[in-house]
DNA sequence: ATTCAGCTCACATCATTATGCGATACTTTC
DNA sequence: GAAAGTATCGCATAATGATGTGAGCTGAAT
């Protein structure tokens, strides 16, 4: 490891970043070229600076995280971007990863964690926090194999009401369940109910809007 | 946390079943409740033995682990399994996160580290090898375009008529999608209609699957 | 032994959807 | 300038869905 691993950082919050900074800038193997509040002018900073790695905070003012992420990528692909956050939010975990992010980290991550991510990332790894991998898997599309690990909200739901919003995701009809399952309408009736409870929904349509978004792909 | 976490462990190398055990048995916390060679019968030791946690290793002879994944999240979909591997086969990544695995761990991960991934997934997290999760991200982008690109049928729809049918898969009913749009409900009628000709479907909760599954999402 | 959750069924009533038929108007295309 | 496609609206009827109330049966959990 001769050439240190050339290091920039955006974080709005000015003491946090003083204080990674701080950390950072004295790590043996590290070199600390840059620190950011915004991200507006990532795509120069990336030119100019050449960084080998980039810490990017996610919940910036103005231009948000995954915009800089999308500059880095965009001017040098090979830069490896690591997320930071304080939220597990769904969504941005996923814009981010879409947008080609190469770790995904809780800003709770304590400081000797974050020098071993580096060195992971750089290796080729891809560091995440456990929490943030779990959402990574969940949001993972799956195919054809047997689905498994329904969502939280679809886990409440008995074996023969998952099964029922099966057949409702399939274009089912009350009628088509009966007859499919050899069970009285109102006794489907009384399952989508159930079901409509449990997901908080009141329509077929958004039970099975639902269904798939969480999982029943 | 009273209850300690029952663990069951697949791995047919008896030296490191036996290894893997002695290690866990003893771990607080952890009660083993059973070890096998093989996992041809997963779903019936699942069963019988009700495993909050399973180690499964990937790579066993006759029955793999990914089958037994598959048995056990068949079985008990909230048992949280944690692959084991020595390899970083990307095939195997993939088809285990898509059977639903909830941690991808390599064989030479340190016996501490393991019993941390065995605390992460029970609190909700997917513990992951940094180069498994690179794996994974990677996996990622390349559906993005798929969802991209609308399939043939749906981009036979016109604008009003796409329109119309994300409000659908959106939960709205008629006269919300009227009242969203400032348009009359026979209007909306109207428009269901033709989305219903040219997706070839007679229901909305066949239409919005159709079009979830066609990239809608 | 009792409770509780899930599966089953019934009846009633109102709301929403599905479908057919028809009409006017505007654009684009041939 | 006619034809084709889109967007708009109306009316009517039959089918389906949404919701409430109630109830018997089972098996698992306490």
């Amino acid at each position: 490891m001769e050439t240190p691993t050339r290091l920039v950082i955006y974080e709005d919050n000015p003491d946090l970043r003083a204080g990674l900074s701080e950390l950072l800038a004295h790590a043996p193997g590290l070199a600390l070229v840059g620190a950011f509040g915004n991200c507006v002018q990532a795509a120069d900073d990336v030119r100019r600076l050449a960084p080998d790695v980039v810490l990017m905070d996610i919940d910036m003012p103005g231009c948000s995280g995954i915009e800089g992420l999308r500059a880095v990528k965009a001017t040098a692909p090979t830069t490896n971007v690591l997320m930071l956050t304080v939220f597990e939010d769904n969504d941005r975990v996923f814009e981010s990863i879409c947008a080609g992010a190469d770790g995904y980290l809780l800003k709770k991550t304590p400081p000797a964690r974050l020098l071993e991510a580096i060195g992971e990332v750089r290796a080729g790894g891809a560091p995440m926090t456990p929490a943030v991998a779990r959402q990574v898997l969940r949001l993972f599309p799956k195919p054809a194999p047997v689905r498994a690990a329904p969502t939280e909200s679809l886990a409440h739901l008995s074996a023969r009401e998952q099964e029922v919003l099966n057949l409702l995701v399939k274009g089912y009809s009350y009628k088509m369940i009966a007859a499919d399952r050899g069970i009285s309408i109102d006794t489907v009736r009384s399952h989508i109910k159930k079901i409509y409870e449990k997901l908080h929904v009141r329509s077929m349509t958004e039970a099975v809007s639902k269904a798939m978004r969480e999982g029943l792909a």
